[in-house]
DNA sequence: TTTAATTTATGATCCAGATCATACTTAAAT
DNA sequence: ATTTAAGTATGATCTGGATCATAAATTAAA
């Protein structure tokens, strides 16, 4: 029974979720080099909602965002968090279907919008960015075919190990993930408690320390 | 506690399920009269498995595969359907990723294997290839979204009548819905004996009518 | 530095759906 | 036409994780 206000979605880590494949440095240039203006969103802004039709493609110059549906009840689904020099929004805009899910800004971001068919120009302009484009796709499906098969088969246990085992690949060793419990269970579809005995039990087991309550990576 | 032989396994129907979006002609065209070979699979038979490392695109000449990712108890999670003239295989391949899923001809199929630097000469050479291929990935990611919501938020009820409503979308009016109970389990990640009571509850509600045991639309 | 707001923590209860068991129906194979 | 296998059906029990309740520890704000 979550609301939405988005104040405590703070995330400062999960530098890269879905979406380690980057942009090309070219393409990112061509960005911000041409007419596109970014829009400043503040921490908490909604950049699009589930229904609304499609008609760009955002990337982000600098900030955050997450991507989530929410439930007739309230509760969230993190579908997926984006970051700098990423895009999101290409999927529903390409296949001409509204949008799923909310995006909302997690922090202080500048995004720009790439109308469609300027989109699609760079997409004809800039074979390479398709290539990549192909890669980031097939990268989130990754993520989504795992998580799936998680959500379907495992018990909370398995599906805590796999997902903190997932985030723990962008986290040094005695570095702490900078994900709360919270957006654990929104990740995972668990509740907190259970997310936080489960990661009291990892613990317990060494599978990771705790110190503060912050999870750190053994 | 399910395991993994085959025999059971005979989708006549769900003819699209994720990828609605067709290989052009052309393309097809262009693998059939060139020397690519098709491989004989027989109902059953394991085109590939988790684990292994990818080096081709699999095309499908003609039959139907399913794609599913096994837990440790033996238990089933059908990832995705693919059926004549469709391919599967492309993100593991395009990331150099092992595979997550079996693949396994769900009925006798002809099967292209494209080995990866032809895949990504057909890309080059056909950007128009490209393009279909980003719309057939953005699909999958919106039926993949779209399931992990349920299975992360949803009750059995919700899940199914979703499930069915999405399958339905390819099915006439008074036409059956050719996909068993247990296979609606496999992709909703609930019990057959919970699946067999949701449908009867649905079908008392006139969600849907039971004839024979098939479910018809209405 | 005090207050307020998040986040983590833990125990007690409850229930949806899994599990187990057994039978019936329909379709396929011989 | 008969056997066999696959799928559907239904009741009884059990359990993992949700829910509820309450508090302690961090972190942010005033």
């Amino acid at each position: 029974m979550k609301k939405i206000p988005i104040s405590r979605y703070f995330f400062k880590g999960i530098l890269i979720l879905v979406n380690q494949v980057l942009l090309q440095i070219m393409t990112i240039k061509y960005l911000l080099d041409s007419n596109f203006k970014p829009t400043s969103y503040g921490k908490g802004d909604v950049i699009y909602e589930p229904g609304a039709q499609p008609r760009a493609v955002y990337f982000i110059k600098s900030g955050k965002v997450r991507m989530v549906t929410v439930n007739d009840d309230g509760k969230e689904f993190i579908q997926g968090i984006f970051k700098t020099n990423e895009y999101f929004g290409e999927p529903a805009l390409l296949l001409d279907k509204p949008y799923l899910a909310y995006t909302i800004a997690t922090q202080d971001s500048e995004i720009i919008a790439v109308k469609g068919e300027d989109f699609l120009k760079m997409l004809k302009d800039h074979p390479d960015f398709s290539m990549k484009l192909i890669q980031t796709l097939s990268h989130r499906l990754f993520y989504k075919s795992m998580m799936l098969e998680e959500l379907a088969n495992e018990h909370a246990e398995h599906r805590i190990r796999t997902l903190v085992a997932y985030l723990f690949k962008d986290v040094e060793h005695g570095q702490e993930l900078k994900v709360t419990r919270q957006q654990l269970a929104d990740m995972s579809g668990l509740r907190v408690e259970t997310v936080i005995r489960i990661i009291k039990k990892l613990s317990d087991q060494k599978e990771l320390k705790l110190m503060k309550g912050k999870i750190i990576k053994i």
